[in-house]
DNA sequence: AAATAACATGAATATTTCTCATATTGAACT
DNA sequence: AGTTCAATATGAGAAATATTCATGTTATTT
């Protein structure tokens, strides 16, 4: 056969493959079965007649056919992209509005640079972020007070379509040479003789509390700090132990401000949804939004997952 | 649905669509049948909920989502294309040998722009062209004197491959003013009264003659030159009507040197066929060589269309 | 108004892609 | 080394998609 049959498809498997580091990852991150990419993969290879990638290796190390293919699909996929927003804005016109409302405290971090990427792509949508903290976020879509909501509560709903967006770890956060340095994990015991310093949020807000804590029947004192800097310089000054994002404390951990460690043997996981009204899936902008934060955030985010929903 | 399930296959198609004209013709291009593409575009269509051509008009116009469409395809297709022809030379290695044997005579007149091409594409490969006529050039490919035939003779032989390149009209041609230039399209008889001049090949190498004044019982005198504009020259002078590729004749026409008219109310067309080892079909260069022809045929070569084998 | 050519459509079929269940592999850990 | 664990591979069946076939529709030509 004369016209190789390579599809964009298997430029995504790439891109995914390298930018999640292995098969598993990667499919969860294009919403299918390992079973999938391996197949997919296999069945490209042999389209090609070459080797695209050393598996035996973390993170899977590609070869030079591979690093041939992904250039292409650096090339190629933004392109596609940047098409289908032209495409979307001849649909549906260029303007609207969007307003985003965040469940979580340190969702400001990283959705900032999404933002920016959204506004250059859509100038002409008007962009709001609702503040403060809302019980119930998803009231908000059937209000008509939010168009996007950013939650780690994706229970289905009647009329509320969800997209995952990631899964990030938490990690414990103690001053370097705390006693508990020594342990590669803490259990829940390990909190218990310390206080606890939050966000000024409900307890059943905070997942440590809620999924590890609680259930253990362990309730540290609590202290709470409005920002992220001052929760880390709270731990530093040895006023009590912590729980962020990973992708939230790395700069400060890259500069042994104070140290981390895995929650639990698998490490305490946690994931964003985003939720939109089921009548709006439709629109442009709004699915674009979510694109973009997914590209955004896997982009720059160290140690995020794909959420598996 | 979040990512636009767009592939290179629907770029493919739009690109088909609008060099060829219309769905049908595109169908022929592409190996398909018009079915499948009518299917196929309103598919694209309903995927991105946008119309991409006025099917009405003949040649189809694009519309602006087309265009932009369209021009996504100009930019994706030719660095797909590109990578693939460097991974082929990872795979089999820069160099090799290409020998090209050609049956028709005009032949060389649209070869020589597609071997610049591949040429650049190819820089280590050493290309020849077996000069010469040759009675039963298939053998040439056997004996391992030819890599590739080019053939309008593609009756299916063991051990070789054949890919269709392009089908073209053969015009008849004759002085302006001519008495014939009345009629619409040129019967056998209106050959019996004058001399027809052709290229210096036996009978049965000349299509007129083979398929259409043979079966009609009609022997026109003949007269012999080498080249193509030394055969325009006579006929211009009046010493004879003849028969040439339209591609072949077209800037002439286009000056007004001599009229042409179809041969037979639906033209005289004629196939060519690439032709090489069945075990070569593996072999990057060779079959790229092809996809270069055919590439180079289609843009360049006025009133062509897809062989249908 | 008939004939023709191009395109559309629905149902049947063919092909491709995906998933499920399970096997294999390879690294990490006593 | 043997055991365990996570990651990848594989085969067979299921699901989804693409293609064809047969035919209908539409627009254009004669």
């Amino acid at each position: 056969m004369n016209i190789s049959h390579i599809e964009l498809r298997h430029l995504r498997l790439l891109q995914a493959l390298v930018e999640s580091g292995g098969l598993t990852a990667a499919a969860e991150r294009l919403h299918l079965t390992q079973s999938a990419v391996s197949h997919q993969l296999k069945a490209l290879e042999s389209l090609l007649g070459l080797s695209l990638l050393e598996r035996a290796t973390r993170p899977v190390r590609l070869t030079a056919a591979g690093k041939r293919l992904l250039q292409l699909a650096d090339i190629v996929l933004p392109e596609v992209e940047a098409t289908l927003r032209d495409l979307a804005k001849l649909k549906d016109g260029e303007a609207g509005e969007l307003r985003i409302a965040l469940e979580c405290h340190t969702c400001y971090d990283w959705l900032m640079p999404a933002m920016d990427a959204f506004r250059a792509a859509w100038p002409h949508v008007e962009l709001d972020l609702l503040g403060g903290f809302y019980a119930d976020p998803i009231s908000l879509l059937y209000d008509g007070q939010a168009d996007i909501i950013i939650t780690s509560d994706a229970t289905p709903r009647k009329d509320v379509a969800f997209e995952p967006l990631f899964a990030y770890e938490i990690l414990a956060l103690m001053p370097n040479k705390h006693a508990l340095t020594s342990k590669k994990y803490l259990l829940p015991k390990d909190f218990a003789s310390e206080p606890l310093i939050t966000y000024p949020v409900p307890q059943d807000r905070i997942d440590l509390i809620r999924r590890v804590l609680s259930p253990a029947g362990i309730k540290p004192a609590r202290r709470e700090a409005q920002l992220t800097v001052a929760i880390l310089q709270l731990v530093a000054s040895r006023r009590g132990l912590a729980a962020l994002p990973a992708w939230a404390v790395s700069p400060y951990l890259e500069r042994d401000y104070v140290t981390a460690r895995p929650i639990g043997k698998h490490g305490l996981w946690a994931e964003l949804h985003a939720g939109m009204r089921e009548r709006d899936v439709g629109r442009s902008y709004l699915s674009d939004f979510i694109t973009i934060v997914q590209r955004e955030s896997f982009a720059r985010l160290p140690g995020i997952r794909p959420a598996i929903l």
